[in-house]
DNA sequence: GGTTAAATATGATAAATATCATATTTAAAG
DNA sequence: CTTTAAATATGATATTTATCATATTTAACC
C-alpha cells in the first residue's frame, strides 16, 4: 500500500519529530537502531528528505539531522511526492485513461473511491500533527 | 495501490465476465485488444487465474478463456491473492511488529482505518456484482 | 592543523516486477 | 491424418525497487 521506502521514510520522520530540534540533533545510527531500517538505506532517504526541505542535516561532530520548522507542516502525501515524484498516486485506479464522475470505471463508485480517501487521510496528517500524540513509539 | 499485474488481471476479468460464456470464449487477442495489456504478459496473467480456478480455458481452434460458474463469486482481494500471495495486504501499514487497537501505530486511526476499508471493499466486490452494471466499458 | 565523528556522494549488488519471445501442446475441422 | 488456431510452458530481458559498501566532505574540538 505503502512503498517500502515511504514507509521508513515515515517512520524516521516519526522519530525525529519526536526527538529532535536544531540543537539536539538525531544521528543516522540512532534513527536506523530505533528503526530498524538498514542504515545505508536509511540515509539515502534521509538525504533525500534534506533536497525536499523536510530535514536539515549537520556534517561532523554532533552533526546530525533535524526538523526544519517548516517541515513539521508537510504532509504525509506531500513525502510520497518527493521520494517517488508526483505521478504515482494519480488518476484512476485502474490506470484508464478516461475516468471521472461522468465515465466512470467499473471501480470508481466503490474502491476508487476508498482509494480518494485514502489520499485525503495522507494529506491531512502533518508531522506537527503527529507530534501531539504521546512520544515514544516502538517504531519497528 | 494496485500492483500492475493486479490492475491488468481485473480489467481483463471484467472483460471476460462480460463477454464470456462456456461456448462463447474469448481469446488472448480479443483480451489484448481490448485491455491494450501486451499478449505475453496477460497471457502469464491469465494461466494464472485458470490455475486459480477463477477462469476455465480451452486450447485449440475456437479455444479461449471463459469465467467458471464459481469464478464469478470470487472477490478482488482474492484475486489479489491468487496473483500476489496471502501477505501482501496483512498487518499494520507502517508493518510495525506489534501493531493493533491497544497498542497502534502512529497511522493506525487514521490511514490504517482507512486501508482496512480498502481492503474490505475488495473484499465486497465480486465479479458477479460487476456484472450488474451495464456492459462495454472501455477498459484502456 | 590533526583527529574524529558525523553526513554525503557514488556506485555496486540483489531481488522483485514487468515485459517480451519462442517453442510446444491441444483440439477442432476438413 | 494434416492443418490450423488457439492456450501453455519456459525462459530471456529490462526496469524498478531495495540493499549494501566505500570513499569523500565537513565541522567541531583539542
Amino acid at each position: 500500500m505503502l512503498s517500502n521506502s515511504l514507509a521508513y521514510a515515515i517512520k524516521a520522520l516519526i522519530y525525529i519529530a519526536q526527538n529532535s530540534s536544531e540543537t539536539e540533533r538525531i544521528t543516522l545510527k540512532e534513527i536506523s537502531d530505533s528503526t530498524l531500517v538498514p542504515r545505508p538505506y536509511i540515509a539515502k532517504i534521509l538525504q533525500a528528505l534534506v533536497r525536499g526541505n523536510v530535514l536539515q542535516s549537520v556534517k561532523g561532530p554532533n552533526g546530525g539531522f533535524y526538523f526544519r520548522e517548516e517541515g513539521l507542516e508537510i504532509n504525509l502525501l506531500q513525502i510520497a511526492h518527493i521520494l517517488e515524484g508526483p505521478d504515482k498516486y494519480s488518476n484512476c485506479i485502474l490506470s484508464l485513461k478516461e475516468c471521472s464522475a461522468e465515465s466512470p470505471c467499473p471501480l470508481h463508485s466503490n474502491v476508487g473511491q476508498i482509494r480518494t480517501m485514502f489520499l485525503e487521510s495522507l494529506e491531512q496528517i502533518t508531522f506537527r500533527r503527529l507530534l501531539q500524540h504521546e512520544k515514544s513509539f516502538d517504531l519497528f
